[in-house]
Formats: structure tokens, C-alpha cells, sequence
RNA sequence: GCCGAGGUGGCGGAAUUGGCAGACGCGCUAGCUUGAGGGGCUAGUGAUCGCAAGAUCGUAUGGGUUCAAGUCCCAUCCUCGGCACCA
């Protein structure tokens, strides 16, 4: 008799259901554990392996957990805004509404049919107005504290389309990803988030989180920080001074010229009147190019002179003014001093032009050469004195110091601290979204809504084409914006919605408290639940949602709002599945692996074995179908063993089974601790093996077993539960535990080695220290024999792994 | 260009602090079993040489440290992912 999945796992998962048996206790006494992944857009095009992977590796750390005895909050919800949803209402006139339910509906039937131990009373749905009043209501609460602001900001628009389109949809060469023409870009007036305010906490925060390293230095590295120092430089002929912001202060005396971005506003009053024409030219060409042309790896530089001078505040030198589009308006100052010699743009641009290059800095004991590039490392300072000032000899970063003090005491500059993060564009121009829960009224201020006035819904259309003046299709819905403020006098309403990542900002609070109408989640709820203790999901967010929800999180913090500082404890990143042939996953390769129908042929228990068994969860991983076959046969010979009723004896076995039957425990327990489901399948699969050859079977050791794989096969295992006899679920039994008193054994096999050469192995007895260990090896003969005629200079012995016999040649 | 991860049999992948490379699985080979099979069981399986015992080589490449290196150090090459002139 075989196990046969068909069936058994339709009637196991109705089931769980039936007895609510994966419902969260929020008031248990038990210690919470809470398990988050990434959750879904529902897209038409149903869950693909990827989604797969990283649910059943969240199942199985949640299953884990629970056995081991925790209250454990693992929820699963719906990202259900988004532009898919939105161009595909746009072109079957189907209301997005309507789209994202039989999207939601499909997902769910899917992710029902693996078998995933969630609460669904806990489902959340951004789309939802009872979610995203919250949404609003938590815009409102950023908007209050100075968090937001309305901006010029450029966005993607697509001239063929007549519509805005968001980054996500132009590729990378700049075109629209769904008509493939050119975009361009439009300055609007948009919604702004001021996460640059919180940089500096954002980069602190990461100190105390358990992310893996890479993942936290690319964070660091996104915020940017940099130390430097601002420095004037008076602008000859003018009374105006430019202000720039400069890493490298010590490097003052070698800057022989100035570049302000086109954009920034003093061009246009310096430039001289004979290169006012070229200034103007040059401005008007780079503000053309896309950023297509920007992110072009055009290493070669241009720019035009102003004609105009400023000062070197160090030595009085007069040095020119340039423009260049190397220069970005949004970093810093907008404008830069030039050392050429010691800084690698500048050295490009100083030679393409023929500027001149004043070397500051020389590299200790290595001969003063002229320059084929610039010098960025460190050495000692020369050319650099004026009457009260002399950082000749001192090193780069003593110079730093020095000169930063020496302005700082003359009023010419001051430290400084740059952050390479951006202010955030918070809005699309697009309906299916959150709506501001905004109205300008007749002198055009801006007013927020009541909270009572929440949600803020969005009015029923026809059309949900974007305007071809590129404002959200909700702008020429009269009734919708037309409203009255407060005083109830005529008012009008924010016509963009909010971008896609408001909703997933901060849903995993709501998981903690899903059907409160009061606030968003309360105290007593968040406290229960604190952090999310392992969140899995993929990098490609890190810099967004992940940083994204960081910052929400952290100023409702400051606002008392939130019970933790951080959202996320841990941090894991679920690789990809790749095609059998190890390239991504598309549908023009057609490598695509459809879930649906490898679960109706293997079963969800062989499918989510399968993904944990193929390779580390972080790994990229080829699929692999032939190791569903292999999986289905260790599940057969699984079975088998508890099939074989006659086989059984009460206990946990005898002799080499039970030994095993400890070892993989405490091995299997040390793997999923740390989320290495690869192995820990590895170990069970040793384990079947020793209980195949054992003659007695203890029922102990098939019962833990079970619940050892039930992570990962919860149908099987529950049905394999009840035919020892067992009432009530696998899943609520507890983890099992090893006994050390199996795991002592009397007799160790060592390795034997001559000049680090295996050479052969023998038995010795355990426990033995490095000297006993030498003198029992050495008087075997088998090793004597080995040894003939050596003459032996050392002896090397490890207990318990190895012994070397280094011997003179 | 910069940053990050990685490179181990025919394949997916194992290998706490340097301590028996290749766990587990796939595939392959042979045998047994079965009326049959993408079935079950047993044994073998890094390469080269050898009838064999055994020997030599072997974790991208080249050096180095060490009694001992996949693991540590230096240099180089390749693959994948991210960033894009951030002063």
C-alpha cells in the first residue's frame, strides 16, 4: 500500500478549515513568534513558482514555530492596487474593483490548494475602504507632522498614450513598455515625502537589525552619507557667493575652477555677455536630454564657460566658472568646486578642456610624477600654505580637520553632512489608487478632511483613460471633484491618488489588529505582536518598500503611534526560481512552470518539499523537475514505514535507528533555526534510510519524524498522524526533542594521515585526549605497518577527527 | 566603472571554529524482483593509471601561509544581481 495524495489533501485542508485550526489566539499566554512574507498583487496571471517558493518556505518556518510551541501570527493579504489592474480596466471598461476580485478570489484558491497554515480571518486588502481609510488616515497623521509637501517634480509621460506612466513602465532605454515610444519628461506638481528628514535614523536604525549585512550596506549605501564641509566662494564682479559642498576641504588649494549644475539659479545672472548665447544652449540641450541619455555610461564630458570668476578663498586665485551636466542640481549645493588633480571627474573635464591641474597631495616616498589620473587616495599635503594657513605635510585627513576649523574661524564655511537620499514623489496620476484625503478651497489653500470623513472613496467611472493633459482620470470627474470645504463653501478636490506603496507600508501593522475600526492597530495589539520577527521577501524592494516602510514606521513612532521602533527584525531573501534551463522565468523563452498543474499531478505536499529541497532559500535555483520524482518517492518510502504495520514496536526503537533518530533531531533542529530547509530534508531523507533498514520500528520515531517533516508536507504528514493512531493534528504537536545520552558513542572513526595524506582510517575509542588518542593509533599495527622505517618529527592529533604524522622525507 | 553575491562531480547541491571534499538527491552502470511500468530492492559511481593492492591528481586560474586550505592572505579570470558622474 502506497500513499496517494489525490484526495487526502482536498479532505485535510477542509479539514483545518472546519476546525478553524490555524486560527491566531491574540490573547494566548503562549510567546509570539510572527512570521511575514512579501504579500501578493493579485495579478490575472494567477501565482507563479516564485510565489510558491516563498510562501511555503514562510509556512514552513510558521508550521516550525508553532511546533516548537509558539502563538505564532503568519497572515497573508492583498497589495491590490496597481497599474496591471488599472490598464487592464482601461481596456475591457471592467470597473478595477471588479478585476481585483476575481483576482483576489483565483490567488486564493491557489494558495487553499498548497495547503498554507494561514488565519484568513485576518485578510487584509488595500483596496478595501475599510484598509485604506487607514491609509489616509495614516497620510493625514505624516501630513500633520511637516512629513509631506507638494512639489515640481518631472514625471514619465508618454505622448502616444496621452498618460503619465510610472518608472516601473518605461524601459530601459525609455520607452513606454506597452506602445514603445519614446517618453519624455513633464514637470507636475506632486505630493512629496520628506523621508530625507529622517536619513540619519533610517541609517542608525539599521545597527539593531538582524539583516544580512549585504542587505543593510546596500541601505547604507542608498541613504548615502557623506561628511564634508560647505565652503563660499565669492563670485567675482558680483556680490553674490556661491556655496558648494566638498568631501574633501583639504584638497582647497588645488581647486583651480568651479561647475554649477545648468539648472541652478545663478547661471543665468553671472554668464558674460558673449557666452550668454552658448550658456543658454547648453542649458536648453541638457534639460532635453531624457534620463535615458543621462544613465548612458557617457563618460565623456561637456560643458560650457560662463565667463565669469570667483575667488579661492584659500589663496585668492581667480578661477573660472563653468556649467556641466556632471553637476546634478538635486545633490549638495548644485554647484562644486574643481580639483582636477585629486578627483576623477574633475581630472576628465580639466583635461577634455584644458584646465589646469594643481597637484595638493603626494603619495608618501613615491616621486612627484605628472598626473594620467587623478589621486584620490591619501598621502601628504604640498602647495597648500597662504599667510596664516599650512597643511603642507599633513595628511588628507588631519587636513580635512584643519581646514574645516581654519574656515570655520574665518566665516568662510562650516561641516557639512550631504545624504544621496531623495525626497520621495508620493502620487501618480492615475485612478486605481489611494485618493488624498485633500481639497483646496476658494483662495486655493489646502485643507485635510475630517478623520470622520473617512474613507475617502473613489467615485464610480466609466472611463478610467488618463486625461491628455496628464492629470488623473479622476480629474475630470465632476462630482468628484467638486465638493465644499469645511465652512461648506465651494472647494475642490486632489485629483492624484497615491502610489502603490502606500498600502504596503504599513500592512504588516494591520495583520496585528485587521478588524479594528478604531485605529489603525491598537497599542495593546502591537505590543503583543512587536516586531515582525522574519520577513521574507526579495531584494529588489530594499530600497523602496523596505526603506519606505522604515520611514512611516519610524515617524508614527515619534508620533506615539507605533509601539516599536523598527518594523522588521529579520530580513530574508527568498532567491528565485529560475527556469529548468537556469535562465529567469518568461514567457518568450518558455520556460515558465505552471504551479496549478504540478499540483494536480504531484500533490502541494511533493511541490513545496521539492522548493525546499533544491537549494538554500537565499540561493537563485533552477527548477528541477526530475527532483519531483525523487521527492515523491522518498514520500512513497516514507509511508511505507508506516504502512508496515507489522514492523512497529512501542518506543522510540532500538540500536542504530534510534541513535539516528536522536542525531537527525538535533540536527534537523539546528537547520531550520537558521532556515536551512535544504539539509534539514537531507537529514530526514538519512534518517528514512536508517529506519528502513531497521527490523523494529519504534512508533516514537515515525510519530517525530512526522512532525519533523509536517513543515513541509502538513497533508501527508496529518494523514500519516492519525494511521499510527493519533488523535487530533500533527500540526499542534510539539517539536521534538534529542536525548545527548543517544549521541555519546564509544567508538570514533579517525582519520590517519602522513605529511597531510589520508593514508587509512581507524576506530579509536571516544573521549580520548590528544596524547592517549597518538599512543593508541600508534601501536596498531595497520599504522605501524604505515609508519615502516619512518622517522617520525612531529605528531599532529585532533581528537576525535584526525591524526597527522609529519616525517622527515 | 563602482558595489554586492558567487564559481565544488555529468546535474541540483553538502562541508560550525582551517581538520577525512563531494552529505542528501538526480542521472548513470550492474544485479535481483515484477505480467507490465517514469515501480520496488541491492551494490557501484570525482578523474587518471593499474588485473589488483594501491598510487597520483582534484573545489575557476596563478602564487602564498600552515603539520593540514573549498575554507585564511595576495593577484587574475568568469558568472549573476544592484547602482549609475552623489562632489
Amino acid at each position: 500500500m502506497e500513499y496517494n495524495f489525490k484526495n487526502t489533501e482536498a479532505r485535510w485542508q477542509k479539514n483545518w478549515a472546519d476546525q478553524s485550526i490555524y486560527k491566531v489566539d491574540d490573547e494566548s499566554d503562549k510567546e509570539k513568534f510572527y512570521c511575514l512574507a512579501q504579500f501578493p498583487y493579485p495579478s490575472g496571471a494567477g501565482l507563479h513558482m516564485g510565489h510558491v517558493a516563498i510562501y511555503t518556505y514562510t509556512d514552513a518556518i510558521a508550521r516550525f514555530k508553532t511546533h516548537q510551541g509558539y502563538e505564532v501570527l503568519h497572515p497573508m493579504g492583498w497589495d491590490a492596487f496597481g497599474l496591471p489592474t488599472e490598464n487592464h480596466a482601461i481596456k475591457m471598461g471592467v470597473h478595477p474593483a471588479e478585476i481585483t476580485k476575481k483576482n483576489v478570489a483565483n490567488f486564493r484558491k491557489q494558495l487553499d490548494s498548497l495547503g498554507f497554515s494561514y488565519d484568513w480571518d485576518r485578510e487584509i486588502n488595500t483596496s478595501h475602504p475599510d484598509y485604506f481609510k487607514w491609509t489616509q488616515s495614516i497620510w493625514m497623521k505624516l501630513h500633520e507632522a511637516g512629513l509631506t509637501y507638494k512639489s515640481e517634480m518631472p514625471v514619465n509621460w508618454c505622448d502616444t498614450c496621452k498618460i503619465v506612466v510610472a518608472n516601473e513602465e518605461v524601459d530601459a532605454d525609455g520607452t513606454h513598455e506597452r506602445c514603445h515610444n519614446p517618453t519624455e519628461q513633464r514637470n507636475m506638481k506632486q505630493w512629496m515625502f520628506k523621508i530625507t528628514q529622517y536619513a540619519e535614523q533610517l541609517l542608525e536604525g539599521l545597527d539593531e537589525l538582524d539583516w544580512p549585512e549585504s542587505s543593510k550596506k546596500a541601505q547604507r549605501d542608498w541613504i548615502g552619507k557623506s561628511i564634508g564641509a560647505e565652503v563660499q566662494f565669492n563670485i567675482n564682479a558680483f556680490d553674490e557667493s556661491l556655496t558648494v559642498f566638498t568631501t574633501r576641504p583639504d584638497t582647497l588649494f588645488g581647486a583651480t575652477y568651479m561647475v554649477l549644475a545648468p539648472e541652478h539659479p545663478l547661471v543665468e545672472k553671472i554668464s558674460s555677455a558673449e557666452q550668454k548665447d552658448i550658456v543658454k544652449e547648453y542649458q536648453n540641450k541638457s534639460a532635453r536630454k531624457s534620463s535615458f541619455d543621462r544613465s548612458e555610461m557617457n563618460t565623456e564630458k561637456t560643458g560650457v564657460f560662463t565667463g565669469a570668476y570667483a575667488t579661492n578663498p584659500l589663496n585668492g586665485a581667480d578661477i573660472p566658472i563653468w556649467i556641466a551636466d556632471y553637476v546634478l542640481m538635486s545633490y549638495g549645493t548644485g554647484a562644486i568646486m574643481a580639483v582636477p588633480a585629486h578627483d576623477t571627474r574633475d581630472f576628465e573635464f580639466a583635461q577634455e578642456f584644458k584646465l589646469p591641474i594643481i597637484r595638493v597631495l603626494r603619495e608618501d616616498g613615491v616621486p612627484d610624477e605628472d598626473l594620467n589620473e587623478a589621486f584620490t587616495g591619501d598621502g601628504m599635503l604640498i602647495n597648500s600654505s597662504n599667510d596664516d594657513l599650512n597643511l603642507n605635510g599633513l595628511n588628507k585627513f588631519k587636513a580635512i580637520d584643519t581646514t574645516i576649523q581654519w574656515l570655520e574661524e574665518k566665516s568662510l564655511g562650516k561641516k557639512a553632512i550631504n545624504y544621496r537620499l531623495r525626497d520621495w514623489i508620493f502620487a501618480r496620476q492615475r485612478y486605481w489608487g489611494e485618493p488624498f484625503p485633500v481639497i483646496y478651497n476658494e483662495s486655493g489653500e489646502m485643507e485635510l478632511l475630517k478623520e470622520s470623513d473617512l474613507p475617502l472613496t473613489l467615485p464610480q467611472v466609466s472611463s478610467y483613460q488618463p486625461t491628455d493633459t496628464g492629470e488623473s482620470p479622476l480629474a475630470s470627474i465632476d462630482d468628484f471633484v467638486n465638493t465644499t470645504d469645511n465652512n461648506g463653501k465651494p472647494a475642490m478636490r486632489e485629483t492624484d491618488t497615491m502610489p502603490q506603496w502606500a498600502g504596503s507600508c504599513w500592512y504588516y501593522l494591520r495583520f496585528m489588529d485587521p478588524n479594528n475600526s478604531e485605529a489603525f492597530a491598537s497599542m495593546a495589539r502591537q505590543k503583543r505582536w512587536g516586531r515582525v520577527d522574519v520577513y521574507v521577501g526579495g531584494t529588489e524592494h530594499l530600497n523602496l518598500h523596505d526603506l519606505y516602510s522604515r520611514f512611516w514606521h519610524r515617524a508614527l513612532y515619534d508620533l506615539g503611534v507605533v509601539a516599536e521602533k523598527e518594523p522588521f527584525q529579520k530580513i530574508l531573501h527568498q532567491g528565485m526560481i529560475l527556469g529548468a534551463d537556469g535562465s529567469k522565468m518568461s514567457k518568450s523563452i518558455g520556460n515558465v512552470v505552471n504551479p496549478d498543474i504540478l499540483i494536480e499531478k504531484y500533490g502541494a505536499d511533493v511541490v513545496r518539499l521539492n522548493l525546499c529541497f533544491m537549494g538554500p532559500v537565499e540561493a537563485n535555483k533552477p527548477w528541477n523537475e526530475t527532483g519531483l520524482d525523487a521527492i515523491r518517492r522518498f514520500v512513497s518510502r516514507t509511508s511505507r514505514l508506516i504502512y508496515e504495520k507489522e514492523k512497529w514496536i512501542n518506543g522510540d526503537g532500538e540500536g542504530d535507528a534510534l541513535v539516528a533518530l536522536h542525531k537527525t533531531i538535533k540536527i534537523v533542529l539546528g537547520d531550520m533555526e537558521r532556515y536551512r530547509f535544504n539539509t534539514a530534508i537531507a537529514r530526514m531523507m538519512e534518517l528514512l534510510n536508517a529506519l528502513q533498514k531497521a527490523d523494529k520500528r519504534g512508533k516514537g520515531a515515525l510519530e517525530k519524524l512526522l512532525i519533523m517533516l509536517s513543515p513541509f508536507a502538513p497533508h501527508f504528514c496529518e494523514e500519516m498522524w492519525q494511521l499510527l493512531g493519533n488523535e487530533g493534528s500533527v500540526t499542534r504537536a510539539s517539536y521534538p526533542n534529542f536525548e545527548e545520552k543517544y549521541l555519546v558513542e564509544d567508538e570514533v572513526e579517525i582519520a590517519v594521515q602522513i605529511l597531510g595524506k589520508l593514508k587509512l582510517r581507524v576506530n579509536v575509542a571516544a573521549g580520548l585526549n590528544p596524547q592517549e588518542q597518538q599512543d593508541v593509533v600508534l601501536a596498531m599495527p595497520s599504522v605501524q605497518e604505515k609508519l615502516a622505517g619512518a622517522n617520525i618529527k612531529k605528531v599532529i592529533s585532533v581528537p576525535g577527527r584526525l591524526i597527522n604524522f609529519v616525517i622527515a622525507k
